[in-house]
DNA sequence: ACCGTTATAGAGACGGATCTCGCTTTGAGA
DNA sequence: TCTCAAAGCGAGATCCGTCTCTATAACGGT
């Protein structure tokens, strides 16, 4: 009985992602969304209730699909190989979406929006941050003497430093950024130092 | 003859630091920032044409302190010595000011305006880059078989990994985060190798 | 055909931030 | 003490984006 949607919730999330790739979250405004969708302002607010939100949920949905194919490539039998998949994979992910890897890669959760998040999504935020950090503990546990540290240094931050600067200068993530981060995974993960404790 | 200035433009730009620690770039108002030095609106419009060009030359500010630091710690006598060094730089100069560090290693050139930047403030901008990159350049060939590409990860990518996950996280640049990126930036440089190219 | 329900539509109220502008203050030299 | 140049001051004009609100459209069922 309902009258049937013209824009899905779905379809504004992609055109939130399109408007990302050429402005900063800061700059983006709900009329330039709108405006991607051939659809008037006041249509966006009827799926989200603020702009906060919307953003939010762009966030979230990015980081959510970034993080169930990140640790599906983790899971791989041999461990090693199985960060170097979750490296290629970040880097992969950025090409194919550079919406999305300037958006979720470069911008942490508190600088996604202005004030507080929605509960509802907070809520999620809170769950993917968990579920990532769960990711990197379950990793870390299979390589004896690798520090959850290390592995999350491993596995997110230096490809992640790699998508940064490729996204910041405009230039492609080629073979020879993929060979530097490789190198570096591998080389973080080799040890299988007895925990060491270092002096300060 | 004329009246004495009460408020000099380093004091300003130090407030705007001041103000970024708490909140990010796109978040601030000249209103906190005139708040922080006791000063009316009035009185920064008074040194600084418009908020663009007030951000634009913090940003400058701290850019060109850092790189001159860096490039001071770079030019040890041994390289691999001096990269270390800067590394280890990079980091402290994250914890001494975390203000600074959160605005500038954080944010890229094109991520701290929303419009195009003041010409003179662009030049300089593209002066300091320029600058970045002979530094790194001069750096990588004292190192044979280290590409400019591989030195400028090493020495600023991975340092400003390490920076951005603790600022964004709120945590500390603890002695083990150091340790992760001296590692790295020790087995980045270690290869003398032959521009090797390897299978996928 | 009509009804109820859910969507779209878009004009404009509202709020907050930037920037302007004329007036005032200050201090050194004449 | 008077003058003048440079600074400070701050009320409010202006702009821009968010969000509201009322009207209208589309569809399935009865």
């Amino acid at each position: 009985m309902p009258r049937p949607p013209k824009y899905s919730s779905e379809q504004i999330l992609d055109a939130v992602i399109h408007v990302l790739r050429r402005s900063p979250v800061s700059a983006l405004s709900i009329a330039m969304v709108a405006d991607v969708i051939g659809a008037p302002s006041g249509s966006i607010y009827h799926r989200f209730p603020s702009r906060d939100s919307l953003v939010a949920s762009a966030w979230l949905r990015s980081g959510e699909g970034f993080h169930s194919h990140l640790a599906a490539s983790l899971a791989a039998p041999d461990p090693r190989h199985g960060a170097l998949g979750a490296a290629a994979y970040t880097l992969d992910w950025a090409r194919r979406r550079p919406g999305e890897a300037a958006f979720f890669l470069l911008n942490s959760r508190s600088e996604v929006t202005g004030s507080e998040w929605p509960t509802e999504l907070a809520r999620r935020a809170t769950r993917l941050g968990n579920d990532i950090t769960d990711t990197v503990r379950t990793f870390a546990r299979r390589l004896p003497g690798v520090s959850v540290a290390r592995a999350r240094f491993a596995l997110l931050d230096v490809p992640q430093a790699a998508v940064r600067r490729a996204v910041s200068t405009g230039s492609a993530l080629d073979a020879e950024v993929q060979q530097l981060v490789e190198d570096t995974v591998t080389s973080l993960l080799a040890q299988a130092e007895p925990v060491t404790r270092m002096a300060s």
